[in-house]
DNA sequence: AACATTTTTTCGACTGTCGAGAAAATTAAT
DNA sequence: ATTAATTTTCTCGACAGTCGAAAAAATGTT
């Protein structure tokens, strides 16, 4: 059923239009507020006079003159409005930001992972206390963190923060909510670190571009396992995004075993443990380990690049599921460029043509042309960054909504 | 870039909620409107005075009183405010109807395509001499039809309504735009035909069970060729649909020949020339003749539920080909209802095991329950009514930015 | 100190929605 | 027939929001 527009909303979208300036122009005087808005001066005054009373923008008295005329004074968000925690779980360590309402960095810790650990209540205590942790040192009340925002590999549910299924834990599931609900009364979020990566470079291009015209942008992460996100600007310019199983997605239905229990998923051939058990004609009813260094694939990506034909065929292999499993979606959602991140793209000489062959066998790419492909080796950098710009503007919307209330006192 | 929000914008979409309100109850009255849309009953009124003077809405005098008080008046859309044409081209024949702006269908005529026709600028002639026909006939001005919406089987190209792959002509584009233009000024679209047919039988469920829960919904549509329809119901509560190239998916790179030029598409192995090229044990790098008759592929049903392995074969394959495409697509958008149409629904006892098996064979829907599946067998309306709909929807937009424009005057 | 220039705020006009009461149109009762 | 009751629709004044233009503010220049 479709909204009523009242003068109500009408506010809270203009709200919403400041905040968002802000959020992208970081520092912004009155007047380029009202061009990048569009809305007239007048609108922009009341609104930030507003903002301002709320505490939640600082006006900055700005002192170099550039000429002559009244000088412009710059507003920014008031960073001490709200902190939001942003967790990043990954196979090897698990990393804690705290992060201000401006978005810059307050504190880091990250805690290794002890090898083979896989009794998932040892990891949540050991993670709820890490986060008391960061809680404490911050020296802030609990209240003062709105948002704990993590990401892992893996399936996310959709609607709670919870941990369906995981290449660790496999079908022991987890529900961060429950976990810390305990320790902090902070809104939990949980997201597949592959949707933040994939967000942060769609949002980099839009930035760079002034709205990406593609519209979508799909990004691999190639490692251990396989991730996929997908970013699409929507109509009104903001863009989401979405990560579906595309590791688990069914490549050869005689395939090799994989760790989710079925049998040729993408992952069990192109996963870092597919290539293993290629190059080393492992068994197709046993799953190599859990945890292979990654010393072991670059030793068979030295063999390839040597020649050993097990080897090459390895990648070969590998890059076959891959393209091919791109190539089926972009069938079903289109032509789009692809990003590619995570340890695995140090070995894409060894799968590109394969890769590239599986993704050209697709009617529409056949008809137009090859999609852009670009790497992208700062996948740890592009996750945190996702999350938190996607945090942010969550408590953004959350603010807008919440005028006259009495929430957002700190200062 | 998101939009500033503008006391224009808010009546406009409170304009949209009325017609909106209207296209989805019929006849309405003033206080039945005020309810449904939550808008004010004084703002019902200006809204529906203003659209009144416009032309496009009627007041229905008279109205059975039932009890005492001031009867209600009921509004309506103007029929004759616009028309649309509604063009639907299946293999056999292209139906031509003639719908007024409420949605009643004025007119309607089939004309049976010669089997076997395979040159385009024929058959495009032909399509451009019946729509005139159809304008003729109804002794409208040209301009008074504000839309042609024509429906096919085949790739469609975004933004104009240019078809780009079809069974048929294969390579063999066509703009309808560019063939249209000479005879009329209106605004002319192409679909693909299982697009509507998923849109229309998401509204049915929508309209049943008030939003229906799931957001998604997958129409998979089972004949010569192999369709696919997608309609999600947005966070607004409007339903999108699109139509991804389904049929030419890749199901198995080592495949048989599709008419696409590719090997192994679904429809290569799933539409009933690949049923047929299974069954009698065609040599995979030959495309079966374009036109089979029905009544082949129902011999082939026949000895194949009579115990004749290879038949019984040809749609276990099939089935093989759809269950673990449908299986790819619910990985990557997630568990959806799935409902079938077309005349390969006669056949599903012979393909659901496969089928099944294919979707089965999913993470998530490992993790929980079989989507449901249902069947569809009156294609040919569902196609017409969502593209009536979509179109009338269509029209509703344009004219509620057209406030004041002179452009709906016909009454 | 007066003037020029640029930025920000303020003010009045305009558009839109809403609530409440007035007006309209009908049935039921007298 | 007239009046009362009832229900629906319209109208009016209040309020919220945006906008353009003019005023005010803050600084540099002469």
């Amino acid at each position: 059923m479709l909204m009523k527009a009242s003068t109500e909303n009408l506010r809270k979208q203009n709200r919403g239009l400041i905040l968002s300036a802000l959020r992208r122009l970081g520092s912004v005087s009155h007047t380029e507020l009202s061009q990048w808005t569009s809305l007239s001066s007048a609108t922009v005054s009341t609104i930030t006079t507003e903002l301002e009373k709320e505490g939640i923008l600082l006006r900055e008295e700005q002192a170099p003159s550039a000429g002559r005329g009244r000088p412009r004074v710059k507003f920014r968000q008031n960073p001490n409005c709200a902190f939001v925690a942003i967790v990043r779980i990954t196979s090897e360590m698990v990393q804690y930001s705290l992060v201000d309402y401006a978005g810059t960095l307050k504190d880091r810790f990250e805690e290794k992972r002890p090898p083979a650990e896989t009794d998932i209540d040892t990891f949540s205590n050991r993670l709820k206390n890490d986060i008391q942790r960061l809680i404490e040192r911050s020296e802030l009340q609990p209240e003062q963190i709105l948002t704990v925002s993590i990401t892992t590999k893996g399936l996310v549910a959709s609607g709670k923060p919870e941990l369906l299924w995981s290449p660790v834990f496999e079908d022991k599931t987890m529900n961060f909510e429950d976990l810390l609900r305990p320790i902090l009364p902070a809104q939990i979020r949980l997201t597949n670190d592959t949707q933040f990566a994939a967000q942060s470079i769609a949002e980099q291009r839009a930035a760079k571009l002034g709205g990406f015209s593609n519209r979508k942008l799909a990004t691999l992460s190639l490692s251990h396992s396989i991730g996929l996100g997908i970013a699409t600007e929507e109509a009104n310019g903001k863009i989401s995004s979405f990560a579906p199983p595309f590791g688990h997605m069914m490549h050869d239905p005689n395939g090799p075993l994989c760790r989710c229990g079925a049998h040729g998923c993408i992952e069990s051939i192109a996963g870092f443990y597919g290539i293993l058990r290629t190059a080393f004609e492992v068994d197709d009813d046993v799953v190599p380990a859990k945890f292979i260094p990654l010393k072991e694939i670059e030793n068979i990506a030295v063999r390839a690049r040597n020649g050993d034909h097990q080897s090459e065929y390895a990648f070969r292999k590998a890059g076959e599921a891959l393209g091919i499993g791109l190539g089926r979606l972009l069938t079903l959602l289109g032509p789009m460029p692809i990003a590619i991140t995570g340890h695995g793209t140090l070995f894409y000489d060894l799968m590109q043509t394969s890769i590239l062959e599986g993704i050209q066998n697709t009617l529409q790419v056949r008809r137009n042309k090859m999609p852009e492909v670009s790497f992208h080796t700062d996948e740890g950098h592009l996750i945190f960054n996702g999350n938190v710009q996607s945090c942010l503007s969550d408590l953004d919307s959350n603010i807008i909504s919440e005028q006259n209330g009495t929430k957002w006192k700190f200062n």
